[in-house]
Formats: structure tokens, C-alpha cells, sequence
DNA sequence: CCGCTTTGTTTGGGAGCGGGACAAAGAGAG
DNA sequence: CTCTCTTTGTCCCGCTCCCAAACAAAGCGG
């Protein structure tokens, strides 16, 4: 029998992978830097570095930089390449669709307009979307190492299919992944080595939040990141381990929305009664403000102007707020006794409600996380726009910071 | 600066370390599995098992194996070394104290009798408990390689204190692995070279009850193992991840008595209503089945052999039954919502619940845990006898698994 | 000008593992 | 019994990756 794999047990290209995260991410501005993190001596780390600049992933400065009050020799700077390869990030949500191109480091390169309107047919939209990528594409003349997409669903793995698409005219079950993969194929968008991409990417939208902020964002160097945030309607919560998303055996992992946090509260669709999802998101917020929530379209935006204009001089929205703020702590400090992470990143509603009260938080999770613990516990709002996109974008980097040699190979 | 690792990038000797998992996990009966496991060719297969076999862990059949019923040249049988070097495993809880020694393979070589008793100086308790494991290293005269304690308490990180011994005469924040570790030291336990250990391991029971089970029990082969246990009062949980115990960045993740299973329960002393906790321990189940809970010790006792005798036949039992049962399928469906395991390994009062009425668990589950994905979820009950004890030796194991040659050495 | 400190490069060598040829040990066919 | 087929295990060569140590470079302070 012969062994599948050429590689050294799984662990791709050695320290090529590793050194390639450490400057996508910004950790390794120097291969001085680069050397420390590596755990390596500087001969490799210079080397790594070398072949990663041969490679036209990272840049390597000509002249040195010199650090402001260091002595010794000054460093020469490390950088992802400006010039470098791309992938291909889509993102369908309720509002529209969007394509992108974007390089390492999270840099969005290229990005199409944004489309308005979502079609009933799947097979349709992402045709659509994927042709607008290749369009960037061929303008920008830029070479492709993968592609990305972001849905506004849960995606059931290992089918790469959407479970739930929220506030699409989608139905239920829809297989993303491989639709995605043959619209590439179909608009022939060329990969590493100049024939059409095998593969693509697929992940639920809150899942890449949690994944870009991690990368590039607010989550960068937690260990654990937990990631919680509102869309128009409903709750999502995602969690990246290691560096890695979790998305659990079948990729349904942190489905937070029905985590109890008001006995009392409003039944839920989950058969159960004051749900996190129901008790959280912006209807809830408007509804509790005295509001007429109005469409679902928007009505994110609306509960955000709201609340970042009327808090805390009106007192229907101030209270509002508080009820929002003490139920989110709750719904945290929950997930907090479970999951135990060492950095949370609030997005969407969550994420105004924070800095509207963050005393508040602090004190409700504090009161009900165990032994109090979560006084030390980060809480932070999310620091990226256009974060899913960037985290599709990050799905399409994976197989290259894994492996980068294999991957520009294609 | 000189790096301070001189290992290849953290991975320990290559393929020695996860050549001995297998082997210890029974994952690797023959050169040929472990071949296919690796990933690596039969040569480098068979070089590793030479030298772990020089190292005297691992023993290979002189004589080949003919396997029933096929053909081609019969392997040489892989198995732990029975003889080989061990890990002293200490236990504290709440009927007493237990020193043990554990060979490779989860075997528990020998084993104190066990005390009835703790007292309230935990420096008293381990210094006894060690010295019976010294007693019974000299008595046995087996190499040590490590130590590992259980405790009935959360195990705070990196600090290792035990936060909350429930039902031991101990104050909270007791520095357990420090104790443990200087009690290693004063009790001159040998360690691999002949110089006295230097540090010794410790963690929360119920964590090493998971990774026990996910080693060498019902959690075998699972990759996100969630195990959930009852002792005489409250409910712990515990994940394995990826072969490694996931405890949170603070050592307190899992942390699953206060899931809200009765919006209109009994309060918690967490401040909140209807928790995990207090609506399916023992007491709860006691005092449904309208019974009297009687002391605490034995308590778990009483309430197995209630349902064990009258189960289904004492309509009382019965509804006390069937009332936990909703409630643990309840808090089970909300982990699943959040982790997605794999698996679930049920201990204590769970287990018998779950032998009791499997159908009736797996309906609450399906019912309210996304998508009704659950069915496809095996639920277990523990299948170890002695699992936390040997859970505390898989923690000394570990460095013995990263990185054998190292672990050797001292 | 000369040390001192830190960064980067060159060279040599060693550990780990792949690849292929070869040897061993059974099963089944004739 | 012998021959072939299949699978397992070993030997040996060479490649790749990386460490170690010496050397070179580039600032700073005296």
C-alpha cells in the first residue's frame, strides 16, 4: 500500500505556512519578529522568508527601518504583497450581493458596487455574483488562488449546504457550496495555474465575522474568540479555537439564538420561551422602545439610528436599552460558562448596545458567569467593515497558509 | 537571541509521538494500521515502532498474528508494554481518597484500597495520597513518568487552584497543583531519570472522566466528544476536542449546571431558575420520585438503585424518570445547539436515565436541537470503570505522548 | 576610531522521512 | 508439494528541512 499523502505527516511545507499567518496577520513585522514567533533560528526564518517573497507572497523592504529608540542593526520590514495574488470573496445577504478581490493581510483589492436585490433563484444570484468577481478579475489582471463565499445561513457541513438562508426567497437546503463551485467552473474564473478553479468556499456569514475579526481585526491574538452578533432579525454566535473556526462535527456549532434568558420572555419559533434570538435583536429592541419596527429590511439600521441618537436622553429607548443589555449579558455570560473564551467580539445590534453601556454588560455577566471571572474578559465591538467578506476571503486563504507552495502550484 | 526550543517547530520527535497514541489508544493493532494511520510509508512506520519499542513502551509480538479470514503475510501484534513505565494517578472526592498506578493503555496497574475519609487540610489529604502512590511505586518498583490528581472542582488555569470542591471540607481557591506537586517533591517520588518528579498535573474530575472515556472508552474514535455527568449533588460537563481536553482559557469551560432546562424551576444559586444543576441530580430525582434524599453521601447510590429496581414498574419512579429525562434532553439539546459534537457520553444519574429510556432522551433531543440533526448523535453511557483516575494518568501521559524521547529523558 | 548590540547570511551537517527494491510469510491453485 | 499472489516488514539511498556556528552588516555610544 502506498501512502495518499507526500507530505510530511499533514504538515504541509514546514515552516512556510506558519511564517505566511504570522505576516498575513501582522504579527511578524520583521524577520526578527518572524524568528521569535517561529520558535526557529534566524537562518530559517530568513530563508522562509526568502522563498515566501520568491513565491510573490510577501514583500521584503530594501531598506532597513529604523525602530525609534532600539539599538542595533535595524530591521527590514516584512509585508504581505501589495501586488501579490488574490481570491475571489462573494457574500449574499438580505440586502444584496456583493464580489470582491482581496490580497492577504485581509486588503480588499477590487469590490463590485453591491447589487440590491436577492433573486429566488440561488443558481441564478451566484452566477451572477461569480461573474462580477471574474469581472474584477480580468480588469485587474490579477492571479486567483481561491474563492470565498458568505451566506447568510447555516451551513451544514460536510454538504456545503444552507439550512436555514434568513430573509433570502431562498428555500431551505439549498447546496451552496457546490452551486458556487460550478459557477466558477462555469465562468471559467482561472486559478493558480492558469486553468479554471477545482473548488469553492462556503460559510455562514457570522462564522467569517468571528474569522476576519480574528485575523484582522479586534479578535487578533485571542485564543478564544467567541463572536456574537444581530443581523435585521435573530442572533448568531461563532467561535474560532486556535486560530481555527469551530464549526463542530456538522458544522452547526454555535447556533446561540436559543439559549433562555427571560423564563418569562416571548415564545420562541424553537418551541422554547424567551429565546436570545427573540429577546435581542433589533425588533425585540424597537418593539421594547415603543417603536413601530416597520419592514424587516433595514430595520437593523433603524434600531442602531435609534439607539445611538436617542440613548440616553429618551426615556423609552434608555430602558429599552438597559432591558436588551441585562437579557445579552445573560445570553454572554451563559455561553461564557460553556465556552470559557478569552476575548468576545459583539457585532450588529450587540455590538451598539455595548457602547451605549458597557458598565452595565460587565456587571450582568459578571453576576451570573461563574466565580465572577468575566471581569477580565474583553468585550469588544467589532473593528472591520465588510468582515464577512473579508472572512470568505479568509476560507480561500486557508489552503494557502497551509500549504502556500502546493497551493500556487495549484 | 538563541531559540529556546530546539524541538522542529513544536511537534516533538515526529511521527514517535503519534505512533504512540495509537498504539496506547488501541487505535494501531499492527505495523500495517499504524502504517495506514500515520500516513507514512512502512519503513518509517516500522523505524518508529523499533524505537518505541527500544524505548520500552511499546512490545511487538515475536510471533505473527494470523488475522481470521484473510490473506497476505500476518502482521506482528503492536500492544502497550505491560511491563513498562507508569504514571501515578491520585483521586479526591467526596467518599474518600485513592492513589493508583496506570501503565500505558489506561491500565490501571495497582491500586490503593482507597480511604472513606477526607479531611479538611488539603496539604494533609495529598500528602497522604502521594505517599500511598510512593508506596506503591516502591512496592512495584515500576518506572514513574508523571503523576495526575482529579479533584470534585473546577480547576482554574493557569493558576491550577480548585475554585469550588464541592462536598470536600476544603475552602475554595485551594492551589491544588501546587500542593500536589510539593507533595511530589517531599514524598521523593522517583521520576523518569532517578531524580525526583518535578511537577505533577491536576484537573476538574469530570474533565478527566471525558478524556478518559475518549481515550480508552465509549469516546473512542469520537472528534468532538461531549460528556455530561452527575455526581451526589449538581451536573459537570466536559468536550474533547480534537483529542485534546478543551478547559477554556481560564480551565473553566463546560461549566453546564446553569443551562435553564424549567423556566418555572426551583431557584439556583446562581441566581437563576430551573438550572441543569438542581433539576436532574440526584436530590431532584429523590425528591420527584417523592422519596427521602436522606445525607448527601450516597446519595447518587440510592437514587441508581431506585431507578435501577422500580424503573418502569413504580409509576412514581417512573414520572421522575421520564421528568429528568425531558430536562436532560433539554440541556443536552441546548450543548448540541452550541458545540455540535459527535458524541455524548453520559455519567452518573445521566446514564442510567439514559439506559432507563433511551427513545424518550433522544425525542426531547431531536425535538429541540436545530434541525433534528441530533438523531444522527450517539448518546453513550460511560463504559470506564475507575475513569477519573484514569482520566488523571492521561494527563501525566500527555507529555509522554507529545514527545516520548523528551519525556524519557526527564 | 573601536567595541557593543542586534540583524541577516553562509556553510556544513544531521535527523526524519519518502521511495524503491528486496525479503518474508502466509493462502490458494494446480 | 510447488508456484504464484498478496500483504507485511526491512534495507538503503537520497532528499528536504532545519539547527548550529561562524561570519558579515549596520546602527549606537564612547
Amino acid at each position: 500500500m502506498t501512502p495518499t499523502r507526500t507530505t510530511r505527516l499533514e504538515r504541509g511545507r514546514g515552516a512556510l505556512g506558519p511564517a505566511l499567518e504570522l505576516v498575513h496577520t501582522g504579527r511578524a513585522p520583521t524577520r526578527a519578529v518572524l524568528t521569535a514567533e517561529l520558535g526557529v533560528t534566524r537562518a530559517t526564518a530568513g530563508a522562509v522568508a526568502a522563498e515566501l517573497e520568491a513565491l510573490g507572497l510577501i514583500t521584503v523592504d530594501s531598506r532597513p527601518t529604523a525602530a525609534a529608540g532600539s539599538q542595533g542593526r535595524p530591521s527590514h520590514r516584512l509585508s504581505v504583497n501589495p501586488d501579490g495574488p488574490v481570491v475571489l470573496a462573494a457574500q449574499v445577504h438580505a440586502d444584496g450581493f456583493r464580489a470582491a478581490l482581496v490580497g492577504l493581510g485581509g486588503r480588499i483589492v477590487a469590490t463590485t458596487p453591491g447589487s440590491l436585490t436577492v433573486e429566488a433563484d440561488p443558481v441564478h444570484v451566484l452566477t451572477e455574483v461569480v461573474g462580477a468577481g471574474a469581472r474584477l478579475l480580468r480588469e485587474t489582471g490579477r492571479r486567483c488562488l481561491g474563492a470565498g463565499l458568505s451566506v447568510p445561513s447555516a451551513v451544514a457541513e460536510p454538504e456545503g449546504t444552507a439550512l436555514n438562508p434568513l430573509h433570502l426567497p431562498w428555500p431551505a437546503g439549498v447546496p451552496v457550496r457546490e452551486i458556487f463551485t460550478r459557477c466558477l467552473a462555469e465562468a471559467r474564473v482561472p486559478g493558480p495555474s492558469g486553468e479554471t478553479l477545482t473548488a469553492g468556499h462556503a460559510a455562514n456569514d457570522i462564522n467569517l465575522v468571528a474569522l476576519a475579526e480574528h485575523r484582522h481585526g479586534a479578535g487578533r491574538g485571542a485564543r478564544d474568540l467567541l463572536c456574537v452578533a444581530t443581523g435585521h432579525r435573530g442572533v448568531g454566535g461563532a467561535l474560532v479555537l486556535d486560530g481555527r473556526l469551530h464549526t463542530g462535527s456538522s458544522g452547526l456549532a454555535l447556533e446561540v439564538g436559543h439559549l433562555t434568558v427571560d423564563p418569562d420572555g416571548r415564545p420562541c419559533h424553537c418551541g422554547g420561551r424567551g429565546c436570545l434570538d427573540v429577546e435581542t435583536d433589533p425588533l425585540a429592541f424597537l418593539e421594547a422602545a415603543g417603536r413601530d419596527p416597520g419592514p424587516e429590511a433595514g430595520m437593523l439600521r433603524r434600531a442602531l439610528d435609534l439607539l445611538r441618537t436617542e440613548y440616553p436622553a429618551d426615556p423609552a429607548v434608555r430602558d429599552a436599552a438597559h432591558l436588551l443589555i441585562d437579557r445579552l449579558g445573560l445570553g454572554l455570560a451563559g455561553l461564557v460558562n460553556i465556552l470559557d473564551p478569552d476575548r468576545i467580539v459583539l457585532g450588529g445590534l450587540h455590538s451598539a448596545l455595548l457602547e451605549a453601556n458597557a458598565e452595565r454588560l460587565h456587571a450582568v455577566m459578571g453576576e451570573r458567569s461563574l466565580w465572577g471571572r468575566s471581569g477580565d474578559l474583553p468585550v469588544l465591538t467589532c473593528a472591520l467593515e465588510h468582515s464577512s467578506l473579508v472572512g470568505a476571503a479568509e476560507l480561500a486563504w486557508q489552503p494557502v497558509l497551509d500549504d502556500p507552495v502546493a497551493a500556487l502550484a495549484g
